[in-house]
DNA sequence: TTGTATGCGTTATCAG
DNA sequence: CTGATAACGCATACAA
């Protein structure tokens, strides 16, 4: 008898048995009213007497009932999840500002649901096609290299918080950091302190990021009547070995210049590096700026001179403008504007 | 008559609508068989003629089906996801092992779902509560401050792969790596190099990591002939800024020493600006060995000597764990041995 | 080997 | 304001 039960009979055979997940009906039969009214309850979705009310409350409380998030996506198709494209899970950009998205969700409920898009169109696209079929109530992309066709596309179907962009469109909010100006920060730094010869490492060609750095660059050394060198930009790839190589190339062809700006962190840190194996001192003989403020560069030798980026706001205000799609408000949030952070590796060019 | 209709039928009666997700039950008609077909051909469930197998597959390449991961989990309790620990998302160690999990995930349909600890057991708790509701169908712990108990516990409802601790338990493995030897391979290495007054940066006393790395530089020194002298290890916090203050002591307190291991890397960091304030040089006045082998420790200045930790593959070897675990095999594997890497921060004591 | 019926835990619709 | 009832999309037990 007991051999040909369904398994799932014999589960609801025994209503003393501590496993088991507590369910609405459950709470419901406790506190003597509807599942639907405990549903209501939980969502908020009507007016109850605030008799019942109690009565599921007490019931919710005593069972230690937690709602079933699987079953709530079936039945109202919404998750409580946000999928988030971020390019590489251990960048140490990025990663801070998936540290901000995490903390801005966790308190209301909603978990993040991460993957990894690696700066690649068609990768990121299989991400998007993931966090669907999970049926995420909304997708945070970090940057990436999706076209602003394809996110837009998206945006029809899913709420869409882009960042690294500027773009408008319905059901999609883009927030974008003025790399321009801060590329400007840096190299006005530079040429404040005297420098003339300038050296850039530039990101890969296709980061829109990179590319407004290195305008800002451009429009710097303009503003200071500088005449822009072509031989002193190198391509660089946003890794520290790319930065590295860039430096070794520039001290090959023997180009001069008394100063570097890197188009980020890592770079900055790849050219120290290379710089030292030249036994050349920064700043003494060749002051270096950065981009990003990487926790890191705080403790590197010496200290890296940069422009802050606020990545961590930059995922907790991407959260809150997704919370507010969710909420149907429209966000209108903006990012702080770039902030230059002297530190130990740039210095006045000495006569 | 329409406005009246319910939303759910609207979408029912249009199957001409190139929107809303093409399900199992269309796959099944299209191909002329049952739903149940279809799905143990998903699953591979049960035998079926090759003629129906063929027929089904077709309608699902002609569909571009994409079975819904949601429902999967409400009817079958397995929702193809991970539930991952980790202690910050941001995390320089356990980034790599992050992108580990997700590579060897990703290949077989698994998503995994990351969620920070903070290193509070009480979190982690809550974090355990967040991803069982969320139906995950296996849960990794990156080390972190659980009771073995907890996870015992845990282990009896959803099997649990953690690193970072030894413990037998059924539903559960652990990966642990020889931080003890690691110690003493760092210290070894010193030694050797002619050093004896060693300087330790302790990471915090809760971590068992820290403390076995401890023993370790203890063991190397006691079989080297060489006393241990407590003044010469200061208490860190495996941060950069602990690191530095850790020297600041030890120089305030006028400590002879030509050696530091440092718990870790970043404390090696903070440790480098340390001595950098000081005028001291790495390796000339001070030799410096960390542990984790974290990227960035390649191109510090100078690079760091350290004590390689697989942390990547530490992320490929929990995943692939917890697979064979979900296969119901008895997963076997074993971490790779520490490794030293000598780069430059550290040499040969001058006479 | 295959189809039918049922249930997973919740939300949403509609009739009281 | 509240309670039936029908989905949500799929996997399973059971019958055929």
């Amino acid at each position: 008898m007991k051999i040909n039960m369904p398994v799932r009979a014999m589960a609801k055979a025994s209503p003393t048995r501590s496993k088991g997940p507590v369910t609405l009906e459950m709470v419901a039969q406790l506190a003597a009213v509807s599942p639907s009214t405990v549903s209501r309850i939980l969502n908020g979705t009507a007016v109850v007497s605030a008799l019942k009310k109690k009565a599921v409350d007490d019931a919710i409380a005593k069972l230690g009932f937690v709602p079933n998030p699987v079953a709530r996506g079936l039945a109202g198709g919404r998750t409580l999840s946000i999928g988030v494209i971020t390019q590489a899970i251990d960048s140490p950009f990025y990663g801070a500002a998936l540290r901000g998205i995490e903390d801005e969700l966790d308190p209301v409920g909603y978990s993040a649901l991460f993957v990894s898009g690696h700066w690649n169109a068609a990768v990121e696209a299989r991400c998007i096609d993931v966090l669907r079929s999970r049926r995420v109530d909304g997708i945070i992309v970090l940057t990436g290299r999706l076209t602003n066709q394809a996110l837009k596309t998206c945006a029809k179907n899913v709420p869409v918080v882009v960042t690294g962009r500027t773009l408008k469109a319905p059901g999609l909010v883009a927030l974008n950091f003025d790399n321009f100006v801060g590329g400007q920060l840096a190299t006005r730094h530079l040429i404040e302190l005297g420098h003339r010869q300038i050296a850039f490492i530039s990101g890969d060609a296709e980061q829109p990021d990179g590319v407004e750095r290195f305008r800002g660059y451009c429009a710097a050394l303009d503003a200071a009547n500088i005449a822009f060198d072509p031989a002193l930009v190198v391509q660089g790839g946003f890794t520290e070995a790319s930065g590295l190589l860039a430096v070794d190339r520039l001290l090959e062809a023997r180009q001069r210049f008394t100063a570097i700006f890197a188009a980020n962190d890592q770079m900055a840190f790849g050219a120290a590096l290379a710089l030292y194996r030249h036994s050349l001192r920064v700043p003494q003989d060749v002051s270096l700026v950065g981009f990003d403020d990487l926790l890191t560069s705080l403790h590197v030798i010496p200290p890296l001179t940069t422009v802050h980026q606020p990545a961590y706001e930059l995922g907790r205000l991407a959260a809150t403008a997704m919370l507010q799609l969710l909420a149907g408000i429209k966000p209108s949030l903006e990012l702080p504007a770039p902030r230059l952070i002297e530190r130990e590796s740039s210095c006045r060019l000495r006569d």
